[in-house]
DNA sequence: GGCGGTCTGTGAATATTTTCACTTTGCTTA
DNA sequence: TAAGCAAAGTGAAAATATTCACAGACCGCC
């Protein structure tokens, strides 16, 4: 039971292949290299056979990864083969709109009900998915074997929430609050912080454009840096 | 004109210190230390005093930093005294819920176009903002003074879009879509992408929870490690 | 069955980021 | 005005992360 330390930044690169590989598999593609991928996507192939060379040796050598078995694989090792049951707290807009959010769906998450605190909402349906009181979150999560929550409220509201959630035994957290938030070390709180990209491209513009180009800062998606 | 390559990592933590500043501001601390800061946000305090000191010495030995004044400063840093006018590209449930999210509004952002190629949602507005056809992207951005844009619409018709905005100039863009995308390197291209982030979650209860606590992934907001 | 080309897996090298620990500076008080 | 203390600023060390580059494995072809 070797306990290898995986960083963050390798799984979530793992999600990014992952994706990869599901493009080259409805184009048909049998097999994969490395080289190939990180060409298409951006990568450096180094890191892509290093990320997974942490989880197993998934590749052939002289060939390269055989695109189903390493989706399988990735598919696997993120966890996606369970099912998720997701509840939102924050019936806003952003909360309704994460409801329908295809992305849960493709990633194996159910969006199974929706929490409140305002009296006027509770009982009402986003689709299928009723609004519930947040006094009874615990309750419902058990029933309904919530394992995932989404904090969609306002920021001077998301600690509160946090602790009456974790303290229902929910050990995943997304929070889309733009606030620091104290957990517990055995649960794992993922913050979304619009406000911090919004004000990244905001410093952004605010750079005295270098007109030769040679000074820029380097282009990014997010995911990778360039050079 | 000495150019200091400042990285994105520091960049982004400014963002949260503006915050912190924010809040002490409003309990009306005067001054504030590096330490002090670094206690109540979970940070390390040399790691703010570096960031800071990239930009100037805006401390005081002895004393610590003048709340007022150093938030003005990176107020000013992160070109947030200048109002930023945003098109939301795609008028889905996303891009609605973000046409009033009020971390625009807190960050001088305002959103002033919505756009869509449904003919049946053109013309209609979201409160205030009006959702035009993005056909005529270009005129109306220039028209209207647009300098960032936000990519909401379906994974397939992100990249089209991409070009089609930076084609009419836009140098700022957040991408919501969960694909990677190709930018020019002088477009600043952000990508949210909230796959990634619930796969992360999937990964971490995929683990095999270490009862003593001991081998547990160290908690994280996203921002910051711990140990 | 050997040869040549391909491509993985990985130690070593490099680059980046964070943290430590010390020096300097400025306030406060006597 | 000197002593004492608090806290910024900063080079150096440590920790992380990425990239290089090569040995070894596999395939297909002759």
């Amino acid at each position: 039971m070797k306990v290898e330390k995986i960083s963050e930044l390798t799984t979530n690169r793992l999600s990014v292949y992952l994706r990869c590989l599901n493009a080259l598999a409805a184009d048909g593609a049998k097999t994969v290299s490395s080289d190939k991928l990180a060409k298409q996507f951006h990568l450096n192939s180094a890191q892509i056979r290093k990320d997974l060379a942490y989880f197993g040796e998934f590749g052939v050598r002289g060939v390269g990864y055989y695109v189903e078995s390493l989706r399988d694989h990735l598919t696997k090792i993120l966890g996606l083969t369970k099912e998720h049951r997701v509840a939102i707290i924050g019936a806003g807009r952003l909360g309704l709109a994460l409801t329908d959010y295809y992305g849960f769906t493709q990633s194996n998450f159910t969006v199974v009900a929706l929490f409140d605190a305002d009296a006027g909402k509770i009982g009402q349906k986003a689709g299928e998915v009723e609004i519930f009181d947040i006094k009874n979150f615990a309750e419902i999560a058990e029933k309904d074997n919530i394992d995932v929550a989404v904090i969609a409220v306002p920021a001077q509201f998301a600690q509160s929430v946090l602790e009456q959630i974790t303290k229902a035994g929910i050990k995943a957290v997304m929070n889309f609050a733009p606030t620091p938030l104290r957990v517990e070390t055995d649960v794992k709180l993922k913050t979304v912080d619009l406000t911090i990209s919004l004000e990244s491209l905001s410093y952004f513009l605010a750079q005295p454009a270098a007109s030769n180009g040679k000074n820029l800062k380097p282009k990014s998606d997010g995911r990778r840096k360039s050079k």
